[in-house]
DNA sequence: CTAAGTGCAAAATATTTGCACGATC
DNA sequence: GATCGTGCAAATATTTTGCACTTAG
């Protein structure tokens, strides 16, 4: 029962916005990005899209930060360093993790390391 | 330049309510649990409260869940399994994590490990 | 008395959705 | 031409805030 997915130019623009950036970006940071090459871009399309790509695992998500959704083309397993002054995401390398038993709860089906504090260039500033 | 706490029997009401539970819950529960027992509690309050329980490092936040921030009043050394189709959040006992060296991006002060998954509720069901 | 706490309603934010139209296959 | 994609505006949903009033110390 998958629905056909046709070709958009709009939503390759979107994926390739993201698949190029290291700014685990936003929604509004894509738009922001793209609505200057695409004039009539909504933003209501990326979020479609974003949520598409979340459903069908072209895209992960990080985490709410600030109150954004932040998102990530790069499925490879790394973890994050999140800065709590200025909201940077950074990637960092992937830390091994021991799966503990969660048959009490669940069935795990992933994980996500992620590391807080102040990034360099909060640093210099505080 | 601490500013002075009051005593408040709603704040000290929401605290104990958060720590009196292993929901994570978020602001609405805490407030739904609440107002029944204290008619004139308002979610504004629950809002406020909850806010500078974080500030001051008395409840820690687990993340965003269906677009709820989620609170946990217990401060120990702990992991968590979400629940993707319910938003339930569970304990786990600690995963230690290598730290890794993240001076190239900044100083980190705390780590956390999310595992996702499926409760064993919700396998009944799907 | 002074500053903090609160209710209420309005505001601010982020995201989703209904609908009509345009694009793709 | 049937269905998917999109713009736009309106609707949701969550959290924050301004203001007047109350309360603790």
């Amino acid at each position: 029962m998958e629905r056909a997915r046709r070709h958009s130019p709009k939503r390759d623009a979107i994926l390739e916005c993201l698949r190029s950036t290291h700014e685990h970006p936003a929604a509004e940071w894509v738009y922001a990005q793209l609505k200057p090459m695409i004039p009539d871009l909504s933003l209501a399309t990326v979020y479609r899209n974003l949520a598409q790509f979340r459903k069908d695992g072209t895209v992960q998500v990080i985490g709410n930060v600030d109150g954004e959704e932040r998102y990530d083309a790069d499925l490879s397993p790394h973890s994050h360093f999140i800065c709590r002054t200025c909201g940077k995401v950074a990637d960092l390398p992937f830390s091994p993790v021991d799966m503990p038993d969660t048959s009490g709860v669940g069935r795990t089906d992933s994980c996500s390391v992620t590391y807080y504090g102040c990034c360099n260039e909060c640093l210099q500033i505080c």
